[in-house]
DNA sequence: GCAAGGTC
């Protein structure tokens, strides 16, 4: 008998916890008879153990998912953009569950662990979105499991709050059924985010790129979280420039204290914004000779140790202190994690749990070059308990698990930890004492206050010295009824100065308070409003809109203020607690949400004129943007070269654009016409050393054969009879990838090239010739195409006076000699295609058979394979 | 090409 229980969202090392040898209700295995193994998809790792389940003898197995298991999206045809009218996501698009990360194969491994299991029991963490995970993963494995007899019940859910010996085995004797409301609401916010994020976006976008050509950003999109974020960081802009500054005045006291120092006082009444007024008061106090000392008063004050750090506070501190953004923030703490470094780094949790244990975690600092001496005296003094702090039920509060040096960890990874360590300490040391000392003076009618402060014992500044209380001189000793001599009294003339821009630290805040997004996913919205070039980050880190963010949250105020008000989420998710709770029926609460907001879109779409009136003023026309490069083929004028992303062609005659092959350039290409549409041939290089080919902007926008796609060029263009097409200067099949030809790049001479038309292999021919032509023949051996090569006569290769070979790229002994593969420089390894592979062995012609001049290239792939590799 | 939410 086996039962299979399901674990978290990620392999974490923590479940082992609940299976230690001793666990009071028997739920775990004896001593040493666990077994390990990692699951098919090579991430997740299952354990198997016996022991008791129900009052019977079984074989456990304990595995883990990798967050969701599905994500949601439209069905395919939905995703032309080109096809669909954005209105018909709302409801008409249906939409389907995929595997949200196909590499780890996750309903597979789920199925091939779940097959033959009596029992499951879910351990996914407990919050909506742990919900809805169970039920991916039941939607998985039911179906392979052994079925229940005589309605007995085999689904079981797990509720915990730590992962702790005591909660895990009293979550084990409690087990409950997973909450189908709960994953229901998760469904709905999926599915809302999906519909209104993709049709917002999708309409902005086509909107504005089919009018502007300076935008900059290739993709205009809206967002429930990200563009409230955005929101933030305008209405902060909006402040700087609507802020007027504003003259005030303050009176500035300063007394002897004793011969050689003296103190200064501030005004009680802090500043006045008239300068009359406060010329009366610095009259009827600067013939003052004595300032009286009406009060003192001497106070224990304390400054609180910090509370357990969760991710919004390290992310916060990472910001504004160490100079990392959130993102990179949240990246160095997942590798810190996963190296066994800290704790899990995502948590809402402020509060340790009652058996946590503190000394273990501290005790690993002990000998740390930095801060032994701090915690062994805190090891030996007694630790204080941390303060109480919210608990959110998700996990403990980032904590440091094993000592780290500078040099093991290097650089940012190093920072983030120190500041880990050092805060953890903090949250187990005292609280920070020191005396404020308050001195009260009167000065002719006026009064003025001068206070101190002197610490007492620095308590948890010690660790965290950039809090410690800033050394001052001690007050004089005094009391009431002494006088100290004036020294001077004068009158400062200040201003008001406007807000700065918000820091993402502040920008944190702000999203924490608002609800928007969560631990996990704060980093990534702030990441994306960045991306989309709708703020620049600053110095200090201060998030500075651009134009383009500035015109869209603008013309959001004008048009719909509630698409871009914080409250937007917060509205819904109202709702989709309802669900959760069972109060409010899920098709109920999406139809209506959905109808609401297609409303929302048809008003905006129709509206639109308003946002476009503040567009016009920062962005250029398409028409007079970008630089004459190629005659259309329609009204044979030039038309415009327009480079910023997305780059594309804009013939403003015909009012038509064509979008062009991304991340390279583009120039005239010898005023050759396609045969097809009559449009100049341009050509695109992705750079000196990659890979370049002709490209017709017309068939790359609309592909004249069934067989070639959008975005291509005429490397993979099937016209029988063109001198720029596949078929004339496809040689044979790609070395490395499965569906690409070699094809003979006509313009890389004098150093002649072949590139595949499909991934990156480049391979360098032959340098010193002059003239080279893909022959009609091919390869007796391979059914290449043979190249026929005039060599520069000083420097032929060939034997003897010869210039003129023809002979197979790949099996003709002297071209052998010459040729060398390469990889198109420009890209990055990351991009490249599969690995090298040999002996497949497949014949699969490239062109379509029977058409004049086409050659079928034989796949020799592993003769190939072996000559190249 | 798009959202937000998990997590690697």
């Amino acid at each position: 008998m086996l039962s299979l229980t399901t674990v978290g969202r990620g392999p974490r090392p923590s479940k082992r916890q609940c299976q230690g040898p001793g666990s009071p209700h028997g739920c775990a295995s004896p001593a040493g008879s666990m077994s390990s193994r990692k699951g098919l998809n090579g991430t997740c790792s299952v354990h198997e153990y016996t022991g008791t389940f129900t009052g019977q003898l079984v074989r456990f197995k304990m595995t883990s998912v990798c967050g969701h298991v599905m994500t949601l999206d439209f069905l395919g045809k939905y995703n032309k953009w080109d096809k669909v009218d954005p209105a018909e996501l709302f409801s008409q698009a249906p939409t389907e569950k995929k595997e949200a990360n196909p590499k780890l194969n996750m309903v597979k491994f789920l199925q091939v662990e779940g097959k033959g299991c009596d029992y499951i029991v879910l351990w996914l963490d407990c919050d909506k979105e742990g919900e809805n995970i169970c039920f991916e993963v039941l939607d998985a494995v039911l179906p392979v499991m052994n079925q229940a007899h005589s309605g007995e019940k085999t689904v079981f859910r797990a509720r915990f709050s730590s992962i702790t010996d005591t909660d895990i085995c009293t979550a084990m004797v409690r087990l409950g059924e997973p909450d189908h409301n709960e994953a229901l609401s998760v469904d709905a916010r999926q599915e809302l985010d999906l519909r209104i994020g993709c049709a917002f976006t999708r309409f902005q976008t086509k909107y504005f790129q089919g009018k502007y050509g300076n935008l900059d950003s290739s993709l205009i999109s809206f967002g429930p979280c990200q563009t409230p974020t955005l929101g933030f960081c305008v209405e902060r802009h909006d402040k700087i420039q609507s802020f007027k500054p504003e003259t005030y005045w303050v009176l500035q006291a300063k007394v002897d204290a004793d011969k050689d120092r003296s103190l200064l006082l501030d005004w009680d009444r802090v500043r006045v914004f008239d300068r009359e007024i406060a010329q009366m008061f610095l009259n009827m106090t600067k013939l003052e000779k004595e300032a009286q000392v009406e009060a003192t008063s001497r106070k224990e004050k304390a400054k609180q140790r910090p509370l357990a750090l969760n991710t919004v506070e390290m992310l916060r501190v990472a910001s504004s202190s160490l100079g990392m953004g959130p993102q990179h923030a949240m990246q160095t703490a997942e590798r810190l994690y996963t190296q066994g470094y800290i704790s899990y780094p995502r948590t809402e949790t402020t509060h340790y749990p009652e058996s946590f244990d503190l000394k273990g975690p501290l005790r690993q600092q002990a000998n740390h070059p930095y801060w032994a001496d701090t915690v062994k005296r805190l090891l030996a003094e007694g630790i204080n308990r941390p303060r109480k702090g919210h608990d959110a039920g998700d996990h403990p509060p980032i904590t440091p698990m094993k000592s780290a040096t500078e040099a093991e960890l290097g650089g940012e990874a190093w920072r983030l930890y120190e500041y880990i360590t050092r805060h953890f300490i903090a949250t187990v040391s005292h609280d920070c004492k020191y005396l404020q000392s308050t001195i009260s003076f009167r000065i002719g009618p006026e009064h003025f206050t001068c206070t101190g402060k002197t610490v007492i014992s620095p308590g948890f500044t010690e660790i965290m010295p950039w809090q410690s209380v800033p050394l001052e001189e001690s007050l004089p000793t005094c009391q009431r009824g002494d006088t100290f001599a004036v020294a001077e009294v004068k009158m400062l003339e200040k201003q008001t100065s406007p807000p700065d821009y918000l820091t993402e630290a502040e920008l944190i805040t702000l999203m924490e308070k608002h609800g928007i997004g969560t631990d996990a996913s704060i980093p990534v919205h702030i990441n994306n409003i960045c991306q989309r070039n709708y703020v620049v980050v600053e110095s200090g880190r201060r998030l500075k809109p651009t134009n383009l963010g500035i015109v869209l949250v603008h013309g959001y105020y004008k048009i719909d203020v509630e698409l871009v008000l914080p409250t937007i989420r917060s509205a819904v998710e109202k709702q989709l607690n309802l669900i959760a709770q069972g109060k409010a029926d899920y098709r109920q609460v999406l139809g209506h949400t959905l109808d609401v907001f297609k409303r929302k879109f048809h008003y905006f779409v129709d509206s639109i004129a308003g946002m476009d009136e503040l567009m016009e003023v920062s962005f250029s026309p398409l028409a007079a943007t970008g630089k004459p490069l190629s005659r259309c083929g329609k009204c044979h004028r030039f038309m415009k070269y327009i480079q910023a992303k997305p780059s594309r062609l804009h013939c403003s005659h015909c009012d038509e654009t064509y979008t062009l092959p991304q991340n390279g350039t583009i120039k005239l290409y010898k005023e050759l016409r396609c045969p097809l549409d009559d449009f100049e041939l341009v050509l695109w290089s992705s750079g000196s050393r990659g890979k370049s080919y002709p490209l017709c902007p017309y068939c790359s926008n609309h592909p004249p054969f069934r067989d070639m796609k959008k975005g291509t060029g005429c490397n993979e263009c099937t016209h029988p009879t063109c001198q720029h097409s596949l078929s004339m200067l496809g040689i044979g099949q790609c070395v490395e990838c499965e569906s690409g030809v070699l094809v003979l790049d006509p313009t890389s001479g004098p150093k002649w090239r072949v590139a595949c038309n499909r991934c990156n292999v480049v391979a360098h021919c032959f340098e010193n010739a002059h003239r080279v032509r893909v022959s009609a023949d091919t390869c007796g051996t391979c059914e290449a195409a043979l190249l026929d090569v005039d060599f520069n006569k000083a420097r032929s290769p060939l034997l003897g006076d010869g210039t003129q070979h023809t002979g197979c790229v790949f099996c003709d002994p002297v071209f052998q000699e010459l040729v060398e593969l390469k990889h198109a420089a420009s890209c990055h390894p990351m991009h490249r295609g599969p690995g090298r592979r040999q002996g497949r062995g497949r014949g699969r012609g490239r062109r379509p058979a029977g058409k004049p001049g086409t050659r079928r290239p034989k796949d020799k792939m592993s003769a190939l394979a072996a000559y190249f590799v």
